[in-house]
DNA sequence: TGTACATCAGTGAACGCGCGTTCACTGATGTAC
DNA sequence: TGTACATCAGTGAACGCGCGTTCACTGATGTAC
């Protein structure tokens, strides 16, 4: 082999990494195999070396970011109670910076929409963003609500998207920083309506 | 004039409602000028007697669904009372109808994530059919509150844009229903925590 | 009312362009001796 | 350790294709007489 197989595994690893963040900054169908290829530093013609298709691209970015996201905590989390882990990870989702940075952001915000109508890899791909998104507000949420548990993730998961994409349509900053406060209160003023989980604290 | 100005006008009509319907199905991409003027049962020549470009299509297209939409109520919901029709609203938008028929249904949960990346002109009638979407709820909310009503339709708009992105991209119908049965008793039980709005019954 | 003319919505071939993809080639590096 | 060779990640020109757009043309219909 010319090059180790190292080499190979980074260069793969950057055009992924390039791909989800572009396809996140400005979509499935903007961003072209050379726009991808050219942000890893290598020319168009390489990329068949590493994937079958643009559409095995898209998959595999869209898989790349699995667990990764503005819900996710550091493990300074680790200490807190679930309703102020809960209200940390809406807080930074519904954030200012996540509006204005698609590309480090949530996938299910950026491509929602469109990723479903890409090819069936991409749609499944996307799919499984969004029940993992779901399955991070789990174990932060009350066991005894009015709603069971694993339906108040779906719904608070819901309203984030909901509320970032409304968020980003609206040119004017203020108006769209309303927009994030006002889900923000939403979620969590309906989620203290509820008993808090019995687990913690 | 060769034909009368209403045989031109009616076409023109014509050709802004396929579009609307099929950029909601498939995308403003994947939807070309000749796929629109088809539907029309035109050829795709004569469009620029009609339209300056695509994107001044597509801007029209979305500009034409001002009021449109599944949280519209037919004129029998006027001596509903508020809260009756604010269920009645997020029942229908959250409805498998509405999921399965993205060509009729809210253009913001069908093109949300990429409107805004097509133009400003796009971007522009996207957002103003989002703050159309709250605005519908807005007569429907409770004044008193724990958040002001403003604030309230929002964060229900969010969470029903959210919540029918997320059941689109569930490919297993059961799962998707449940996904909307989620959303539709969260919103609901988050607002009836809330005092009656006071103007009504 | 009938006829000649002008209009212009609509036709369909053609255009340039960017895209995804292919391919002959290159040359840096791992391997065999 | 040094040298010849084989490998293959990466290059860049080229391809076919579909798209948005243009344009010379058509022919049904409104208008003038």
């Amino acid at each position: 082999m010319r090059y180790s197989a190292r080499h190979k595994q980074e260069t793969h690893r950057r055009i992924v990494e390039e791909a989800a963040r572009q396809f996140r900054e400005r979509g499935l169908d903007a961003v072209s195999v050379a726009d991808v290829m050219g942000a890893a530093g290598l020319t168009h013609g390489g990329f068949y070396a590493h994937f079958g298709s643009k559409e095995e691209l898209i998959a595999e970015a869209l898989r790349s970011l699995r667990g990764s996201g503005p819900a996710k905590l550091g493990a300074a989390a680790e200490r807190m109670a679930p309703r102020q882990k809960l209200a940390e990870m809406v807080k930074r989702y519904l954030s200012p910076q996540h509006r204005e940075r698609p590309g480090q952001g949530c996938v299910v915000a950026a491509l929602g929409t469109e990723a479903g109508r890409h090819g069936p890899a991409a749609r499944q791909a996307l799919a499984e963003r969004s029940r993992g998104l779901v399955e991070r507000f789990l174990p932060c949420l009350p066991q005894d609500a009015g709603q069971p548990r694993e339906e108040l993730a779906i719904a608070v998961a819901a309203s984030l998207v909901g509320g970032m994409v409304l968020a980003r349509l609206e040119p004017d900053a203020r108006a769209a920083e309303r927009i994030l406060r006002a889900c923000r209160r939403f979620i969590l003023d309906a989620l203290d309506a509820a008993p808090e989980p019995r687990d913690a604290s």
